[in-house]
DNA sequence: TAGATTGTTAATCGATTAACAATC
DNA sequence: TAGATTGTTAATCGATTAACAATC
């Protein structure tokens, strides 16, 4: 009891930290501070320490943390000590490109199935997986029991897709399509959206 | 004087609220309340006119919002009221795939350039660009007057690219590869990683 | 030992929520 | 008119920052 919960905000930096200790650490460093770890990420060495100090206390005073072991502590914490397999849904220019990307493959996620609607897509290959039919999702993934999609439907379909794969047992989709998915709270879901990101963007260019 | 500044946090919500509206505009829906805004976008109807109120009043009491207007407002506010060109840098899978993307031209941004540094690419058609070589992408930015690119380079040679293309006027980038820039503060940056959206929704997904 | 840096507590800051008078 | 809903102010909540004793 009196379990703490770890605010969502701070989780969503952890992968953040996770992507610059990985790199510092294919630079040869072996120690960091929370000072120069916060330097190259553009954020407080107080909020790193705040941050990590919901998990234990993984640094030693006058020298800093470990970057293997934080590195270590860090893939334990957020579940990433097993490879974690994944549906994409959607075998469009987007869809194809994500199953082929290099950079799941080695932090550990693999892209196992791909769906889609269109007979001309379905059976061929891309990368090491072929195309298959929507019709048999369903039973597909729940046979695999895998837990997370991702979403690059057109946005017509996503929403009953997105249903479709909550009632096959995914219990995290990842949504490139560009509208809000209305899913029960147990269903994990984070939003992909470049134009959103460009928009914001666009605010602070001014008029000219 | 006395310029209030709107908080950041507020700006990145405005284009999640347009797309939802242009949604609703599309469904024939004429107004909408701040109430019903915000159960199809899971918020709350507060923070919906908080928001708002930044801005002035779009409402009226009694009735809600007209969507046509708000829709209107909310481009203008996001200067949306222009189509905005981008340079894409990098003609990888994932990049080729961004400048096919129609969700780009519909929502006024155009993707009017295309660089890679692989000479087998350079030249080759993607949508209705053709392909250039990086050598000549500072001269090319900066003689169209680009300010927006998208960076879908590999992670080792993403930083450099990025100095170049603020070199060459860039003043908003949105960052694919895997890496924490480091740029100006004058400089907008936004960071789209499928792995670390992936990796925070792994946390929740317990051990198993 | 002296200097550096952690982990944590308290202070500050900012964002969200609740409430309600104004008014369509 | 009565009901609905805005825009805004004040209250609450939560996140960030500052400060420092502990200690490597």
């Amino acid at each position: 009891m009196t379990e703490v919960i770890v605010p969502d905000i701070v989780i969503s930096r952890l992968p953040w930290y996770l992507q610059t200790l990985n790199q510092m650490a294919k630079e040869g460093l072996h120690t960091v501070s929370s000072k120069t770890l916060s330097k190259r990420l553009g954020t407080t060495a107080a909020q790193i320490r705040k941050d990590l100090s919901y998990f234990g206390g993984f640094g030693k005073q006058g020298t800093g943390y470990s970057i293997y072991y934080l590195i270590e502590q860090l893939q334990k914490i957020l579940n990433l000590d097993q490879v974690w397999q994944v549906a994409v849904v959607g075998a469009g220019d987007l869809g194809r490109a994500l199953t082929h990307y290099q950079g799941f493959a080695i932090r550990g996620i693999e892209i196992v199935m791909l769906f889609d609607i269109d007979p001309k897509l379905v059976g061929t290959q891309v990368g090491s997986v072929v195309v298959r039919h929507v019709d048999s999702m369903e039973a597909e993934i729940r046979d695999k029991g895998i837990k997370i999609a991702i979403l690059t439907v057109p946005a017509q379909v996503a929403q009953i897709t997105a249903d479709r794969l909550v009632d096959a047992g995914i219990e995290a989709i990842l949504n490139y399509a560009p509208i809000t998915l209305i899913l029960p709270a147990s269903v994990h879901v984070q939003h992909i959206d470049p134009v959103l990101h460009l928009q914001r963007m666009m605010y602070y260019l001014g008029e000219e």
